[in-house]
DNA sequence: CTGAAAGCGCTTACAG
DNA sequence: CTGAAAGCGCTTACAG
């Protein structure tokens, strides 16, 4: 007693029509009667039919599969540590169920990879985080004809769709706010400093605020791994080669070792070095002190990047639109700021 | 101009042969000579030609594709603050990608949805994270004549491919390292205590560890929320309402809660209170003091999955064979454990 | 309103 | 060693 497979065929004999009535019945084509209609989805239903992707990929060219890329050709070490990637891939997830498209994640060692990715799989989308716009991926990926999101990226209009923070205010806010509390020298610890980057845009919202003060100093820059590790090495010099008083760190996790050097040299937070975070993560709020950081809502970016998936899919012309998305991020006061000792009495 | 499809027909016309043998240079099938293998390859090189996978799943009932399912039947804090998910994916991706695999990442609301999605998308393997043995999703699933794996679940001998990590010992460990140090008064920090769940099992590494010692209290256990807050509201009760000069934490984030409390209240770690977290990530060794944690290795139970997945798909015999596999964990020694204040001089 | 037929791009017996 | 043909499960003109 072999179980038949479940297929349009089956339900079509089940249901006395068709394979063609059964279709138009499933995709709602509207050319049923509704007794048939009726009847057909009471067969569907009472066999659990679902149909075969597959099969009417091969048919429509539709995947319903978004691609979701982290490129490996990034430092190996931002891929495994950072703990936004979930929240970003839960973002970009739950926004593509609600309209029936699945995402599959991929990780790609070179271009090809990609394309090769992209073809195979007939995806109807992809979605590129923290692309370098000279790399080689972007300019490939730029070739197809294929809706593309890029997240976190800075790249020239011929990319169109892109969804980012604002980097810049962000890397500002965070220096003013330390500015206004007295702070003249503000080490700044970041990742890769490439200009068209994330950690590019924050270098220039801290640079432009410094310099209208007149105080910005290049030997205050520490390009370090963007890591508990990377925070931890960096503040070990800014102690011992600089005199700041205070320490601006591009993303919330290089806080975390720049707490713990801190602490483990003797220094105080806020009174011997003030310090600043990025990302507003989930454990800036649980650091003691509580750390001030420039808060951002990663979930809502993998949102809107399916939005703009969505958007060049349901209008095709919309392809030539420019529309990059630049979401808000909050400074968020933290007990890790004071003046700088020198100011107190 | 319009660009020609590069489908199995445009390349066997390049190449003057039948589209039978592409396919087979492709598939190395070994029926064709040499030089036609080789004339076939360079078409095939020059148009970047690389399949479509959709056709080939409907023919061969392959689709190269796992499912990876994170139950959104459980509490939904725990999907999204759990810094560990990226980790375990980023495992299973690699492993996955290895044999030209690609996974699927989704959420589900309900046992339909799941069979829906393997039924609709013929996948492969099927990973599930976290399942509860009583769970509608399980039971579903098992009727499937499918590959799964089972991460971090307690299943009784009808699921037999289960992967996880020695949680009784994990949690024993960590007790008899506070035990050893004298303290009698351990209080204990859980999410969910369901007895066939990971902390289930930590728990009873807890309890028999106590009870050896007589000294299991039903009273200083905490169920509370696997998330930083989560830890700080049980670290309150602790405090107010226990005589603990322990705490056991199921999870580092909770233990970050713990530290924030035990901070904001003046009580000293390790000398007021000694803290112990589970989990080893990234962040507990750049707490302050140093955590205390259980270490497990999340990318290699990721991978371990999906060789698993890879031991069914390849010998079908083996899906009756029993296979739990159960990773060591290491307890890691840190600042914030020391002897219990009135032992100490 | 309904159904027969073609065809999407593959693989796989089968014949030669 | 090679190719013609069938068929996987769908959708979509098209005819009736």
């Amino acid at each position: 007693m072999l179980q038949e497979n479940i297929n349009i065929k089956f339900i079509a004999e089940k249901a006395n029509v068709s394979i063609a009535t059964v279709s138009n019945v499933i995709n709602s084509k509207g050319r049923v009667s509704v007794e048939t209609a009726l009847r057909v989805k009471e067969v569907i239903d009472s066999y659990q039919y679902s149909g075969n992707l597959a099969a009417k990929n091969l048919r429509t060219r539709k995947s319903y599969l978004f691609g979701v890329v982290v490129s490996l050709l990034q430092p190996e070490g931002r891929i495994k540590n950072n703990p936004f990637y979930w929240e970003l891939v839960s973002g970009i997830e739950s926004k593509a169920r609600e309209k029936s498209f699945d995402i599959v994640l991929k990780g790609i060692e070179s271009p090809e990879e990609l394309t090769t990715f992209i073809t195979q799989r007939n995806l109807d989308g992809l979605i590129l985080v923290g692309a370098k716009s000279d790399s080689p991926v972007v300019a490939k990926v730029k070739e197809l004809d294929l809706p593309i999101v890029f997240l976190d990226s800075y790249l020239d209009e011929s990319a169109p769709f892109q969804v980012g923070i604002d980097d810049a205010f962000g890397g500002r806010v965070a220096t003013e706010h330390l500015l206004s509390l007295g702070h003249q020298r503000i080490a700044l610890i970041t990742g890769d400093l490439e200009p068209d980057s994330v950690n590019g845009r924050r270098f220039r919202g801290y640079r432009s605020a410094l310099q209208k003060n007149r105080s910005f100093d290049q030997n205050l820059i520490f390009e370090s791994d963007t890591s508990a590790q990377g925070g931890f090495e960096a503040t070990e010099k800014i102690i011992t080669e600089t005199n700041a008083t205070a320490i601006l760190s591009f993303s919330d996790v290089s806080a975390l070792g720049v707490y713990k050097c801190l602490n483990e040299k003797g220094c105080k937070i806020p009174d011997d070095y003030s310090v600043v975070g990025f990302d507003g993560s989930y454990f800036s709020t649980f650091m003691t002190p509580t750390l001030a950081t420039v808060k951002q809502d990663v979930g809502e970016k993998g949102e809107k990047a399916v939005d703009l998936l969505f958007l060049q899919i349901e209008d095709a012309n919309r392809l030539k639109q420019q529309s990059r998305i630049s979401l808000p991020v909050t400074f968020m006061v933290g007990s890790s700021t004071a003046p700088p000792r020198s100011t107190r009495r």
